[in-house]
DNA sequence: ATGAAAGCGCTAACAT
DNA sequence: ATGTTAGCGCTTTCAT
């Protein structure tokens, strides 16, 4: 039967129109809300729509207009809180204005991250917030910079000469972990890193040394940075206190410049059955939910990732939107919550300590 | 410049037909790679293509097409391990396939799934892999199922009259953890979870039940079920715990149904100072990175992400594909790690302990 | 083997 | 205020 093929076939504009009465231009008027077009017809197409559950196609709609309402979004990852918040955000954010957020994660793979670009490029995406394996250098930012692209940085950038960037303001955050462990009396501490988010790295880092050694000249600071990816990191920590309990130093704190680090240095504090914050005190860039639960809770810089997304949309959409003015560089300031992990050296006796 | 303008807007399908001298239709042939296409003409096509840097529209293809290569997925969240590896892992899955993933977070409320799903369907997306917020019965499955969208249910699922079904072996993965803390010498178990899950904390929370007073017939289980969200469990429990210190009774193990029980698990231990396995043993339904790097391990039931993101494109493509036959409903095997936070009652004194 | 023509579902000029 | 026309970029008969 007739009714029961229209039921598959979903109706068109021309079904609405014919319908009404009307032409499918007036249906397009109606549902686009202008306001020429007079109320009984409109009415009459209203009813339509409720009567046939007529919805506008929206790719449709797009092919036809300039732009398409599509957000590219692409994360080195989805699997950890911090770039799952930001999805979700974005995604929040982006349908507010009417678009649709496609995310993709690269995989922490800068061939991915360009493979993917590409893609939304063929999808003729309004905009892309690209938060970048490496940094604003990597090939994606060439990529769409080449390609004209309208889009906004985030994450492991500092600024860009071509694109808006919003990030966590590592160096303030850093320096305040630095204020803390000096004022905690921490006089040897361990930095861990990946090298590879070069920019990211190095303004914690920086933000970190600086602060430390003004407030204590005397104080030493050992780095450990893996290049690329977090088992070389592990086997290099594990090196590290293997050299220094034979030479019977060891730091008194680690300060984590990410994540992933945060979780080799407990799980290598594991292995040799170091507790913090007795044997050893830990902060890590990067909150997550589990560090207020366990035992010792792991102090963290906290990420404002609202604002970050909050920001970076606001950015992108302005550029959508035809904005003209040099890239903007945003930095967000983090906060630091100092949890039962960090201590003060020397308040208790180190347990197996050779000193 | 006409050159700089070219540079803005993409070159077509036209584009590329003028500079090889021949028609869109035989362009669109050869970058289907259909073979009946002079090998000349082919060639010249291709240079054309190279040479202009053209690349199909996808959405434009589409909408020619019957259906168009898009996959929705509807999560509950973004922010957990579990779910941002469901994501990753179908996005890669319908990649390898042509098709492009797109994802949207419900954030754990019916109302919004639903919308999400209109959206999709709006879309005219080939088929939608659905994460529900509650189980199979809800208001989105209902409107996949009237709107004839193509779909597979997956996670807190058991099975369905009409879509195909993948997810955890709830059942066998919390008989097994029975086994073990049975094993244990463990006799008075509570088990906590979320009622809104019905069909999934049923399964678990039977599977459980049935193996531990088979083993055990003696076994005093608690259940503290909490209907819609977090919070609430957090005061059931902490009210649960507050009556049995009166009484003298606690439980000597807790089994969490999900993985935010296990954090509110872990935090009203803290609050109370009571230490895994010494005073009370621990095992949650989820696994998570960190839980392998604390100090107890917590121990978990591990879902196989990979076999049900697997499986669930696997039946979504088939339907696709057209394969008729009634809905199929796997259950996927998991793994159970038991680690650090689980030993056994009364093997050393509970700190505190009143008995 | 190839191209002309006809749309997919929609919107934006332009007439009326 | 409304309808007609002309596409967006592509694919697919259907002639040739």
């Amino acid at each position: 039967m007739a009714h029961r093929q229209a039921q598959q076939r979903r109706p068109s504009i021309h079904d609405v129109a014919s319908r009404a009465g009307v032409s499918a231009a007036t249906v397009s008027k109606v549902m686009a809300g202008v306001a020429t077009v007079k109320p009984e017809n409109a009415q009459r197409v209203l009813d339509a729509v409720e009567h046939l559950g007529y919805r506008v196609d929206p790719l449709a709609s797009d092919m036809r207009r300039a732009k398409r309402r599509i957000i590219g979004a692409i994360m080195p990852e989805f699997e950890s809180e911090f770039f799952g918040q930001m999805v979700s955000q974005l995604e929040s954010l982006a349908e507010q204005r009417g678009y649709t957020l496609v995310a993709a994660s690269s995989r922490e793979s800068e061939a991915r991250e360009k493979e993917i670009l590409a893609r939304m490029h063929d999808w003729r995406v309004a905009g892309v917030v690209l938060a970048p394996v490496r940094n604003e250098h990597g090939p994606a930012a060439a990529f769409m910079k080449a390609n004209g692209m309208t889009g906004v940085l985030i994450d492991r950038v500092l600024s860009d000469d071509a694109f808006d960037t919003v990030s966590a303001d590592s160096a303030s955050a850093s320096a305040e972990v630095a204020r803390e462990l000096i004022g905690k009396r921490h006089r040897h501490i361990l930095v861990i890193g990946l090298g590879e988010q070069a920019a990211t790295v190095r303004a914690r880092l920086d933000g970190f040394r600086a602060t430390a050694l003004k407030l204590a000249p005397d104080v030493r600071i050992d780095v450990v940075l893996a290049e690329t990816d977090v088992e070389p990191l592990r086997a290099q920590l594990r090196d590290y206190f293997d050299r220094g309990e034979g030479g019977g130093e060891r730091p008194t704190a680690v300060y984590s410049l990410f994540l992933k680090g945060t979780l080799v240095a407990l799980s290598e504090f594991r292995r040799r059955g170091w507790h913090c914050p007795n044997d050893i005190s830990l902060v890590g860039f990067d909150d997550a939910e589990w560090m207020q639960v366990t035992w010792p809770a792991i102090a963290a810089v906290v990420q404002p990732v609202r604002q970050i997304a909050g920001h970076a949309m606001e950015a992108l959409f302005a550029r959508i939107e035809g904005e003209e003015g040099p890239p903007t560089a945003r930095l967000e300031p983090c906060k630091v919550l100092m949890r039962e992990s960090v201590g003060s050296p020397g308040n208790v006796p180190h347990s197996g300590d050779r000193q």
